[in-house]
DNA sequence: AGCACGCCGACT
DNA sequence: GTCGGCGTGCTC
């Protein structure tokens, strides 16, 4: 009798055999439902296979195999194979993952037809620079596996080289997977698509989509009708019978790094993708992540070059360094900041003013006793929020009111100290009572809906000044805006996160590319405590390579990433020996003996050794030799799984940790 | 991960 | 006397 081979959605390293009289070799990726313990559930067949390393009396008998949709294909397998391979995440949880919930239900909701989009205005081609065409000269969309950068400046007109390229695979009959973080923040982006191929069919899928809209999507890309998918980093699993290009857009964004569950990195996983389905990618970035720049370094990646801005009217802005070392500060803002922005606003022209702390001020203190507002549950301060009158922790969610007096000893006057967006906004509109601030963070904008109800009153020109986080960095174009004024970005450059100046160039980096798109130059001021840090030099000469050169050389130097390679296990427990225990126990596994090439430091509490009440710590391998971790890492995993631990001990392999 | 079974504390 | 705590083990 046929025995199916089933995925399963379950944390364990194996698959699941089933009887099944009828199947056949046609039912390989298809659903099925099997019983399971008591209950029954949604697996994904692997194989049909004749016998079972299993007994096979011991085998059940399978339930319906589904026949819609059609059978994943093998590629997709091959994907999910490589991903649980890398990650050390369970075959059957990356298959899974990977498809839409209503697919996972034994059950199926009803579902309607989507209704009919509008077919949007047709946007016409603009003429190409000399650049972007020799860009795209030098991909070859028919040529089989080939990675590129595309390494252009904001304005530089990296969208209209996808856009090209696009067209070629559509015109191939192919289909394109173009990848990018947060989409709610880029509906500009989809919308162009949608406008420059007003007959083909695109469609989007990230987080944010109804489930059945997500579901609707999904099978499009994988029925082959779809032939545009505009996704975030989970679409890069979604199974596209046709895939002819893959496009990682801000390829260097955090947000490509899921941070929960199997913990991969979007864009390093669509490099694999095209390589196994002999396709080229394209990944785009003004500051690309330093593992991509050292791969174009090393001839691995091509690298294609937009140095000019699309519009040639529009020049570079000029980027300047205060030393507030030396400056009195109100607020947090200097003179020369204050008096750009005022300059501004005689001009009616836009300011926005970048602060990476979202909040009124980042902690509550009492000045007679030492008290600070603590998170019970975290490492972390709680941050007063004045505008709903609450102290959050940004870290668990925790929240509370606002105590009159100090817990402790009874003072009735505690500060704030330090300062959030909430708080530079309310001082902004004190210094210039008739200009119209507008606030941009998560806290005012939390949907897609307000985020682009946002947009549309800055570009209907409805706010003089912007004050906001990352989420202003973005890739948006402010007509009017000509003065880009930076607060406190700097503490973390001289901290223990190595990566920490990477990410900060990048962030300066896009935030600076607000300023001046147009016919209106455009100014950044930076305040700083380092005026004499090298980021700032290139940053004012607009240098990236000169940046990265001197970022990689120090790694090289320092034995860090992209020369070594990493992964890092994390216990959490109620308490930290427990975790550090457990952690010195997978320290001390016979495997580790077998691996020379493979280093383990000390266990350690984490930088945020207390989140949600669990105390969490963790151990680091490192090798440089990326295939001397990968052998080791199987067999330390099977071997911490052996590993008897408390109950509430979780555990989780991250390979390529971002942060440590 | 669920969900069973299984052996020790304070309660109708 | 039992309800229930979560430790341990299994799921084809």
């Amino acid at each position: 009798m046929p025995v199916l081979r089933v995925a399963l959605d379950l944390p364990l390293h194996r698959l699941f055999d089933y009887l099944s009289p009828a199947a056949g070799a046609a039912d390989v990726g298809r659903r099925v439902k099997v019983p399971f313990g008591r209950g029954e559930r949604i697996g994904v067949i692997v194989a049909v296979v004749d016998d079972s390393a299993w007994p096979v009396a011991q085998l059940k008998q399978a339930g319906e195999i589904l026949a819609e949709p059609a059978p994943l294909p093998d590629d997709f397998f091959a994907l999910c194979e490589f991903a649980s391979n890398y990650y050390q995440a369970p075959f059957g949880e990356v298959v899974l993952q990977a498809l839409p919930a209503g697919l996972k239900r034994l059950t199926p909701p009803e579902r309607r037809a989507g209704r009919a989009r509008k077919a949007p205005p047709a946007l016409a081609q603009p003429a190409l620079t000399a650049e972007q065409a020799a860009a795209i000269g030098k991909v070859t969309v028919d040529g089989g596996f080939s990675a590129n950068l595309l390494f252009g400046v904001t304005g530089s007109g990296k969208t209209e080289v996808y856009l090209r390229l696009v067209e070629q695979v559509l015109a191939l009959g192919r289909q394109v997977l173009l990848l990018v973080p947060e989409i709610n923040l880029t509906p500009q982006l989809e919308e162009r698509v949608r406008g420059r191929f007003p007959t083909r069919e695109v469609v989007s899928l990230h987080s944010e989509l109804a489930e059945a809209a997500r579901e609707r999507n999904w099978l499009a890309a994988f029925g082959g009708q779809a032939e545009i998918v505009l996704g975030t980093r989970l679409a890069v699993f979604t199974p596209m019978p046709r895939l002819g290009l893959i496009i990682v857009d801000e390829e260097h964004d955090p947000s490509f790094k899921q941070q929960d569950g199997m913990r991969y990195s979007a864009r390093d996983v669509a490099v694999v993708r095209a390589r196994q389905a002999a396709i080229p990618i394209l990944l785009g970035s003004a500051t690309p992540s330093l593992e991509t720049w050292a791969n174009a370094e090393g001839g691995r990646y091509g690298r294609l070059d937009l140095k000019a801005r699309a519009n040639p009217e529009a020049r570079l802005p000029a980027v300047h360094v205060i030393d507030t070392r030396r400056l009195v500060l109100k607020e947090g803002v200097s003179a020369p900041l204050l008096a750009a922005i005022r300059e501004r606003l005689a001009r009616r022209e836009q300011s926005l003013v970048f602060l990476n702390r979202r909040g009124y001020a980042p902690v509550l203190a009492c000045p007679a006793c030492g008290w600070v507002s603590r998170c019970q549950r975290c490492a972390a301060n709680l941050v007063l929020h004045l505008a709903d009158r609450r102290l959050r922790c940004h870290h668990c969610g925790f929240e509370n009111g606002i105590p009159r007096a100090c817990p402790t000893c009874g003072n009735q006057d505690i500060h704030p100290f330090g300062r959030g967006t909430q708080r530079v906004e309310e001082w902004l509109q004190g210094e210039f009572p008739e200009a119209r601030i507008l606030r941009v963070d998560r806290d005012a904008v939390k949907s897609r809906k307000q985020w682009e109800a946002v947009l549309e009153r800055i570009h209907g020109g409805e706010a003089d000044i912007l004050v906001g986080t990352q989420m202003l960095a973005k890739g948006h174009d402010f007509p009017r805006l000509t003065l880009v004024g930076v607060l406190g970005a700097d503490a973390a450059l001289y901290a223990a996160d190595w990566r920490a100046p990477e990410r900060l160039f990048a962030q300066l980096m896009q935030v600076a590319g607000r300023a001046g798109r147009a016919e209106l130059a455009g100014e950044v001021l930076i305040q700083t405590q380092y005026p004499d840090h090298p980021l700032f030099a290139a940053l004012v000469a607009q240098d990236y390579p000169g940046f990265a050169a001197a970022q990689l050389k120090e790694r090289e130097q320092a034995g860090f990433p992209p020369y070594a390679f990493q992964a890092v296990l994390r216990a959490e427990a109620p308490a930290m020996a427990e975790a550090i225990a457990f952690l010195e126990q997978a320290a001390a596994l016979p495997v580790i003996g077998e691996h020379d090439q493979v280093m383990l430091y000390d266990p350690v509490p984490m930088k945020m050794a207390r989140l949600a009440n669990l105390e969490r710590g963790q151990l680091l391998a490192e090798s440089y030799s990326r295939p001397a971790l990968q052998t080791f890492l199987p067999r330390w995993r099977a071997a911490i799984d052996g590993l008897k631990a408390g109950s509430k001990l979780r555990w989780h392999l991250e390979v390529d940790p971002l942060e440590l």
